[in-house]
RNA sequence: GGGCCGUUAGCUCAGUCUGGCAGAGCACCUGCCUUUUAAGCAGGGUGUCACUGGUUCGAAUCCAGUACGGCUCACCA
């Protein structure tokens, strides 16, 4: 509204018999010049420049002014507009109400709020004070609107599906319990939509999405919080290539839409989302990267036996998958700035993607990389059940093993794939790391309006 | 969970090394000022120096513990 009306006065030349306009917002800077002040008020769209004279608002009126009235109070003033000496379009004010106070100041106006706690903590003060701030969650929720406008057009259909869960899964992660009380059973907060998505595929609802809260039980970091948000897409009929021609494009698309531009930059990098992006094999990203070619080498020993000839400073993995994988980010992953999928991944680190056409090791499936930070992971869904009940009987085993973060075993999953589900491409994506990279903020917390902090004791 | 650093006025920060009356700017309060915009001028300090204990004639300052936070490593997407 102040915004509008600034741009209203632009135009004409301001006069005495302008048009009376009424504007609120918070008082945000006060100029007292004895008998006439001027101050800023802003609300949601911008600010302007109000003028209070004595003479126009009546002794008792700016006695008042002058008594009552601080920063960060909100104010509703009537006046019309003129242009001060600098040529700034300014209400003139008639009349003027307080419609409420604020009993606490504003965070300093030169230095603004920095302590990064009292961001976190009072967020609220930092979206006052950092434009910046504000500017990326404006960007953050329209990102999220280009998203559902985009597969909401080629006939995607949002669902919900249950956050608590008797069986996680869908991910490789430690879940949050929780219990139902009249039920007497523990719960999981999920730690993905995935296996639920895909009962919906099974059921005959051909392309579904949903962009939620996963939770997973881990450290917090710069690019990780244990509550985060991802999308998940599922489309019947088409394979992990189609998920990357989507992805691309979905990506693509929303910086269009959003910022403007198909380049974004990134810390050091600019971006260029422009489709297509870079497909590298996992086999040939790693040879690259170190040398080995882990399809030459076909057990982890093997694996290992290669790292210690050439020297590889690497943590040193249970089994083969878990050790490419390792590889891969510690040799890889850090040069992977512009946008890339990495494809075809080993089969027992994923055990809910299908295998590719006559490989026992490898699956159909790839990750999205952009500026070394991990942000998607795509797959050809597995839909054979007795592969699957193998997977899980795998994983299940390295469960038992001691490995917190396997899969475990889902009957009532198998089940379902028994019924029959057919070629499916799956995708999930996190919103916070695209929003990362699509305001550039190097930390998670800056794009989640209330991050996870411990919890404090009442002052 | 480990390592390093931090916590002083409502906010942004000095002061800690080398112990000796608790400081500055903004905000706030008082006075002046009818086109200012980090308004200006004159005056005012509003404080559990994170908390608990110790050393000392004396602790914001030195020591120990605790809480919270930041960075980082580990874990993870």
């Amino acid at each position: 509204m102040a915004k509008a009306l600034q741009k209203a006065g632009e135009g004409e030349t301001p006069s005495a018999e302008a048009p009376l306009l009424s504007v609120a917002g918070r008082l945000v800077s006060v100029r007292v010049m004895g008998k006439a002040t001027f101050a800023h008020i802003r609300d949601g769209t911008g600010q302007i420049q109000i003028y209070l004279r004595q003479d126009e608002v009546g002794e008792a009126g700016y006695r008042q002014w002058l008594a009552y009235y601080d920063l960060g109070d909100f104010v509703g003033v009537q006046g019309s507009l003129f242009r001060t000496r600098t040529g700034e379009v300014t209400l003139r004010v008639s009349s003027l109400v307080m419609l409420a106070k604020a009993l606490r100041p504003l965070p300093e106006k030169w230095h603004g709020l920095t302590d990064v706690e009292l961001r976190y903590r009072q967020r609220y003060l930092d979206l006052i004070s950092n434009a910046e701030v504000r500017n990326t969650f404006v960007i953050r929720s329209r990102l999220v609107s280009a998203i559902r406008r985009f597969l909401d057009e080629r006939g995607f259909l949002e669902v919900e599906t249950p956050v608590l869960q008797p069986i996680y899964g869908g991910a490789a992660a430690r879940p949050f319990v929780t219990h139902h009380n009249e039920l007497d059973s523990d719960l999981y907060l999920r730690i993905s939509d995935e296996l639920y998505l895909k009962r919906l595929i099974i059921g005959g609802l051909d392309r579904v999405y949903e962009i939620g809260h996963d939770f997973r039980n881990e450290g917090v970091s710069t690019r990780h919080h244990p509550e985060f948000t991802q999308i998940e897409v599922y489309q019947a009929y088409a394979d992990y290539n189609e998920m990357m021609r989507l992805t691309e494009e979905l990506w693509h698309s929303a910086a269009k839409q959003v910022l403007g531009t198909g380049q974004v930059t990134y810390q050091d990098h600019t971006i260029d989302l422009t489709p297509p992006w870079a497909r590298v094999t996992m086999r040939d990203a790693v040879l690259q990267g170190c040398g080995i070619d882990i399809a030459q080498e076909s057990d982890v020993a093997a694996l290992r036996q290669r790292i210690e000839e050439r020297g590889l400073k690497v943590e040193l993995k249970a089994n083969w998958g878990k050790q490419v994988e390792e590889l891969f980010e510690t040799f890889v992953q850090p040069g992977l700035i512009q946008p890339t999928f990495v494809m075809d991944y080993p089969l027992d680190i994923s055990p809910l993607a299908k295998k590719k056409p006559n490989e026992e090791k490898w699956v159909e499936r790839f990750e999205i990389f952009v500026a070394g930070l991990e942000c998607g992971n795509a797959f050809s869904e597995l839909n054979d059940p007795l592969d699957q009940r193998q997977r899980f009987e795998s994983q299940n085993a390295q469960l038992v093993d001691g490995d917190e973060e396997a899969h475990p075993m889902d009957e009532d999953w198998i089940r379902a794939l028994e019924h029959g589900m057919p070629p499916t491409g799956g995708l999930g994506f996190g919103i916070d790391r695209m929003t990362m990279l699509y305001t550039n903020n190097p930390s998670i917390r800056d794009v989640i309006l209330f991050p996870a902090l411990r919890s404090k004791a009442q002052r």
